[in-house]
Formats: C-alpha cells, sequence, structure tokens
DNA sequence: AAACATTTGTGCGTATGTATG
DNA sequence: TCATACATACGCACAAATGTT
C-alpha cells in the first residue's frame, strides 16, 4: 500500500475495507481481524489502520469494542411515520417485536421563550418538561424532550409514567385525538447527553425532530424535541394530500 | 490538562474548546488559535489537540483550512419545506438571495428495480438520470439525483438545462401540476462523491430524502434521491390537515 | 480469585507532505 | 522563495476492557 494522488493511505484502506465488507471478502463473519493483523496486511502502521477504521466506525460501517473487537455493524432501519396524525408509538409496531418507552426524568420549569410561543403561552408560564427515551429491540431509538402546559395538564408526569404512553396520557385529560402541525428535521452529531442515553458511540448522528402537537381545537398541547438515533432510524413522511 | 476519570484528554479538550466558543471566550472573531499555541495552552502534544480539532470539525462546530488556519464554522439554517406541494426552488427563496441549480451530469440507463418499481415500470425500462446541484449564495446546499421515465419524456434533459427548473421542465410536457406523494428522510455521513460535490470536509453529515413525485392522476413522474449539508438545511415537514 | 493474553484506546515524539500567503 | 500551518505516517509505550487459564 503506497500513497498516491493525494488521496491519504487512510483514506485508501477505508475505501478497500468498506468495499471488502460490501464484497463479503472481508468480516463476513460479521468480525473484523484485530488492528495488528489488517495493519500488517495493507503494511501500514497500526495508527494509519486505526484512521481508516475510525472513518468506518463514524460511517456506521463498523463498531469497535475495546478488549473484544472491530464488528460489521448490520444496519436496517426502523421507518418512523411522521404525518398530521403521527403517534410516536403505532407505526413502529409492526416493525419490531419488543417497543417501549420510558420516563427518565420530568421537571416543572417556567417556560423558556421558544416553548412559551410553541405552546402559546406567556414565558416564563409553568411548564412540565419530560425527558423520555425509547427502545427497541432491547436497543435505543429515540431520546426525546417535551414540554406541555403544567396548568392544563397537572400531574401528566404521573398518567404517562403509568401508560407509557402520550396518546393515553392525553386521553387521560380529555383529549382525544391530536394533530402534529408542524415538524422541523435536521440532523447533527449526538451531543455528550444524546450518547450516553442512547448509548452511542461518539460521532454519531442524530436526526432531530422538533414538533408541535395540536388538538381538535388547534391549541398546542405539546412542544417536543426528537432525538433519533441515524443508524437505526429514518423518518417517512406522508403528504398524500 | 490531566487525564481523569476515564474520559480521554482530547474528549475533555473538546468540550473545553466546544464550551469555550459557546462562552466567546475562543474564536469569538471567527479563528481558532493556532494547533500550536493551543497544545501549549492545555498542555498537550499536539497530536492530542489534533483530536480534539477533528472531533470539532466532525461535529460541525469547526473548519480547519489546510495552510491557513482553524475556524469557528457558523451555522444559520436555510428552511426546505416539504410538503404536497413542494416545490425544490420555491420556499427557499425568501431566505437566500442567490439560489441556482445546476445540471451536473445525465444519462440514459435501464431502471434499477428500486427506480422501476417507484416510477412503476418493469425493471430495466429506458430512464433518465439527472444529477443537479443546488447552490445557495455560492456555497453547495443539496445534490440531487433524479430518474424520469424517457419515454414519456423526451429530452427532458435539455429542457432542464434551458429552464433550470423541474417545475417548468414538467410543464413543458403538459404537466400543470404535480404532487409529493411520499418522502424517506435519513442522515448518514456525506460519501466521496458527495464530499466533492457539495465541496465538504470529511465526516460532514447530509440530510436524505429520498421522494416519488406524481402527477394529477396519481401516476409517478420523478422518483428522486437529495442529499442536504446538514449543517446548513433543515427540513420543513407541513402536516397541516 | 488471580494471573495472563488479547485487543482496542490513548498519548507522545518525530519526520515529512501539502496548501496558503 | 520562504515561512507558516494543517495533514499524514511511523514507532513506541502504556492504559483499559475483555476473556481465559
Amino acid at each position: 500500500m503506497t500513497r498516491k494522488s493525494g488521496v491519504a493511505l487512510w483514506r485508501q484502506i477505508a475505501d478497500q475495507i468498506r468495499q471488502a465488507i460490501g464484497a463479503g471478502t472481508l468480516g463476513s463473519d460479521g468480525r473484523l481481524p484485530t488492528e495488528m493483523a489488517l495493519s500488517e496486511r495493507f503494511g501500514v502502521n497500526r495508527h494509519t489502520l486505526r484512521s481508516a477504521i475510525a472513518a468506518l466506525v463514524q460511517e456506521g460501517v463498523l463498531r469497535a469494542e475495546q478488549g473484544r473487537g472491530t464488528f460489521v455493524e448490520s444496519r436496517q432501519k426502523l421507518s418512523y411515520p411522521i404525518s398530521a396524525r403521527t403517534r410516536f408509538s403505532t407505526g413502529l409496531r409492526e416493525q419490531t417485536r419488543d417497543r417501549r418507552s420510558s420516563l427518565l426524568a420530568y421537571a416543572l420549569e417556567p417556560a423558556s421563550d421558544r416553548v412559551a410561543e410553541s405552546l402559546r403561552l406567556t414565558s416564563g408560564a409553568p411548564v412540565l418538561r419530560l425527558e423520555t427515551l425509547s427502545e427497541a429491540d432491547g436497543r435505543p431509538v429515540s431520546r426525546a424532550t417535551s414540554w406541555f402546559d403544567a396548568e392544563r395538564f397537572p400531574g401528566f408526569e404521573k398518567v404517562y409514567a403509568e401508560t407509557g404512553s402520550i396518546t393515553l396520557s392525553f386521553q387521560h385529560f380529555g383529549i382525544s385525538d391530536y394533530f402534529r402541525r408542524s415538524t422541523l428535521v435536521s440532523a447533527r452529531h449526538a451531543d455528550a447527553s444524546d450518547l450516553a442515553d442512547l448509548k452511542l458511540s461518539a460521532g454519531a448522528i442524530v436526526l432531530v425532530a422538533v414538533a408541535t402537537n395540536v388538538d381538535g381545537e388547534g391549541v398546542p398541547v405539546q412542544y417536543a424535541e426528537t432525538r433519533f438515533v441515524a443508524d437505526r432510524v429514518e423518518l417517512s413522511v406522508s403528504t398524500q394530500a
């Protein structure tokens, strides 16, 4: 392996490994040879090989575990529907056996400008913040931060903790149906907090969906920012008229 | 700067730099001190500092330019609407002065299974592939690959090259209106090709939107995969009933 | 339980390449 | 041409996690 045409060695090696994995000539058993073995095979320093591996880990092609080895990531994505009737739990039900939501934390706090505007409250009004985690097949899928009008939904966190469902919780407060008004979708690297909660390795990507839900009268009832593990999830936007 | 609690030095430094930038105590002029200066300041080897910077470049917080220096990325995003009436050019017009689309390449080819299914053609049927690039204010924003039924739209590439607009091109073929049926949104690291076209640095994130557009009768007319620069774009999904 | 081998992760020193101004 | 600054690559050493003996 030599340097050529201004393309860094580690890049060339990353490309080769990616291709070899695709072709099944490497890691077909789900496991990559050790760094030592690979660096000898490519005739480069272990650091150089590690740069290549790091890039592939970044891409989500590989997963490295200290003390165990480097493994090929299998990825088939969960399709997450986004429509006026989006219900965070439905839709995914057919794609995975074990889906569960849990309440990580909650807090009563004064509404920030952003939250207040979205919920049509006055800035500083009491709002309930819920920090929730969703898992599918035992692995984290999404991490959401939601805000609710604390005066309109007193004890929402208790109802949610019992039901484990936003939809059911709303029903408890007499809201039989609600709609998603808008969703802003972006993508970024997971921050430290998300890395921990979603059990991701540094550099992982999250799909961020910021949404406002409204009741039948069009009054905002929930403002939420959900971070999805990009490697595991795709958002399906239905815009059928 | 010393090692503590199992958190790697370069991670601690990355966190400090990120925080300092946020607080305005570092790079407030848009420019970071040199690697040498920073490594001395943190009392670590330049390699260690470079690891921290590399991580922040990955995150899109910094941008390193060989021979010039390391700079703070300013990021305010363009909001890109996705609805049944999504028109790739409209909507963005108010957010940026100079918006332009260009045709990078086109080719006549047999439809792959995926393309054929989306366009409701038989596999292997002749389709036209367009590779286009969109720029705003002189910087690349998105890179799209579109497929069209070559028999229904002969010479589509010429019309597009002239008009620079998919909407106008469809009108030329008698399609006065068309709708977006579905959009699949995901996020991943930009591949080599996208890195080049979108002028990104390695590790950058792209928002991927895979969409099918249909004419008034519901017949698919365009199947497209668009890669947006995640640092510059957010997708706005309107699901108002 | 303890010692050991294996494997990935971190850190430093050094040298050279490449791009900018 | 030259200095500066980021990029790549190698060698060495040790840390940390894991699994086995």
